[in-house]
DNA sequence: GGATAATGGTCAACCTGCTTGACTACCTTG
DNA sequence: CAAGGTAGTCAAGCAGGTTGACCATTATCC
């Protein structure tokens, strides 16, 4: 495969999933979540499966301790995630969703797949699926399997 | 197709194009340009046909004209870029790449045919071109061209 | 069991990239 | 040629991240 056609390709990836990101976040708005980045939904759905503590959150994100506590202090602030004293470690804290953060979760799995829809309407849902597969076999640490 | 499903395909294009956008800096990185950032690249692409002006940067990447023109400060002083009078219009400055930008873009491209080598190794060379030929239908803007 | 090291979390200071607002120089339109 | 629009920069401020230091708790290992 050229050069060409290898940069082709990443540039319609990156284009699609900048796309993405900014539909699902338009559609999460649009829906009465104000205040939630695209950031937050990464942390959504690391929390959303019986919550995680801090430092889990870091290494899911990518960033500080620090950083993910700021994060955190944000969220809790907004109402979406609390904090409760993690059972088994005095240490640790475990944050978990609200009912608010389950809502916004659930908001932004609606709008993601509005913007998937719109796919399907351009090139057909069987093309969508096959897109499902192969990026599922692409993505880093094996097939995605969504935590929510 | 159900939420659950929506998200899954969301996850994996986002997890795929995060990689991707890592690897590409990896390998430019390992090809001896440092100091440049993803953002660059976007930069690097608009600006390798002729150059562009610092407002016709902004819009492309999406951000004010102060920090497009920061953007550009921050090349030229590493040697990627140079501002060039305008002709025809006093007031603009065309902002074109140097033999070292080409050379950083060439590396990129180079850094991007590697990744998606990587993915062919897993799917199939065909199935990769499939993906490709999909994501250019989805992609905003009708099917991408690169500009380089 | 108790000293020592490792881990979870926070506070504080700082850095970087972006934004808003104000301004100058030049172009365009009547 | 006057009046308004456009290209670009300067300056100040904000937001989200980093590094470094620190305390409380837990794990390790004679």
């Amino acid at each position: 495969m050229q050069n060409s056609e290898a940069m082709a390709l990443s540039a319609a990836l990156l284009a699609v999933a900048g796309e993405l990101t900014q539909r699902i976040h338009d559609g999460v708005v649009a829906r009465g979540f104000e205040g939630v980045r695209p950031a937050h939904g990464f942390a959504f759905a690391r929390l959303a499966p019986g919550g995680a503590t801090v430092t889990e959150l870091a290494a899911h994100l990518g960033v500080t301790k620090q950083a993910a506590s700021q994060l955190v202090d944000e969220i809790v602030r907004k109402g979406y995630a609390e904090r409760r004293p993690h059972p088994g470690d005095a240490r640790a804290r475990l944050v978990v969703l609200t009912e608010r953060g389950w809502d916004c979760t659930r908001a932004a799995e609606e709008a993601a797949a509005e913007a998937v829809r719109a796919w399907a309407a351009v090139t057909g849902e069987a093309e969508v699926r096959k897109l499902g597969r192969l990026l599922g076999r692409i993505a880093p640490y094996g097939p995605v399997r969504p935590a929510w």
